[in-house]
DNA sequence: CTATTCTACAACCAAATGGTTGTAGATCAG
DNA sequence: CTGATCTACAACCATTTGGTTGTAGAATAG
């Protein structure tokens, strides 16, 4: 099985995006309201830039998008994206859980 | 929001491990039965070493586990790991999910 | 107009990642 | 015993990652 290369890449970058404990907050943070890079960067305790560069991590994996407004770039969370992920997430839960339970039943019996 | 420590590594190591195509697939083909390690590697356009660290990610990440049996190392999805996964992300993807529906809800009432 | 704020982006750095080859120790087959 | 197989691990390499500082351009405030 040589799995789809479209969809790899786009797991990888999901998975990938989420493996870091600021990407994640970031992501809980805007689907909460709305913030600036700036507003963002005002939370964690590194520079703007490094939150700059979190946020394009977020944005090239379709999980949050940035619209400017005046001076300021406003993150929000990308609702298709993030259904998306859910969806992807789910379905490789679905089949794990599945052969777990299968398992499980299997060692219950013996 | 400096968040619980151990958790964010844990969820780090886990999404990270979840970052890679060969990584997730060994994932499946171990959900559905047993393998070796260089039983697994056959399955791979890579060398005996690189799957062997793949799946020594997989083993730090607490999604397998190796078990000798004679010169064979068998590489078995270890349940409560995946459990703990399947846990974690469904708090996330709670959180976001109402998150989401309400803004979703704010977007149609307008 | 000027100063400040917000963003973009380049250059740099250390550490981690994903791969390789090579060597060596166990275990099994004959 | 000997040879083949399976694993472990070290050393190495290129690329990516996560961070930094510095420079420069847009937009706003006064």
């Amino acid at each position: 099985m040589v799995v789809d290369q479209l969809r790899d890449a786009d797991l990888d970058r999901l998975f990938q995006a989420f493996a870091d404990a600021t990407r994640r907050d970031i992501v809980t943070r805007v689907t909460a309201g709305e913030y600036s890079v700036s507003g963002l960067a005002e939370h964690y305790a590194m520079s703007f830039a490094a939150v700059q560069k979190h946020v394009a991590v977020l944005e090239r994996a379709s999980l949050v998008t940035k619209e400017r407004r005046g001076r300021e770039q406003i993150v929000r969370a990308h609702h298709d994206g993030l259904q998306r992920a859910r969806r992807l997430l789910d379905e490789y839960e679905t089949i794990w859980r599945q052969r777990a339970d299968r398992i499980a039943d299997i060692l219950a019996e013996g």
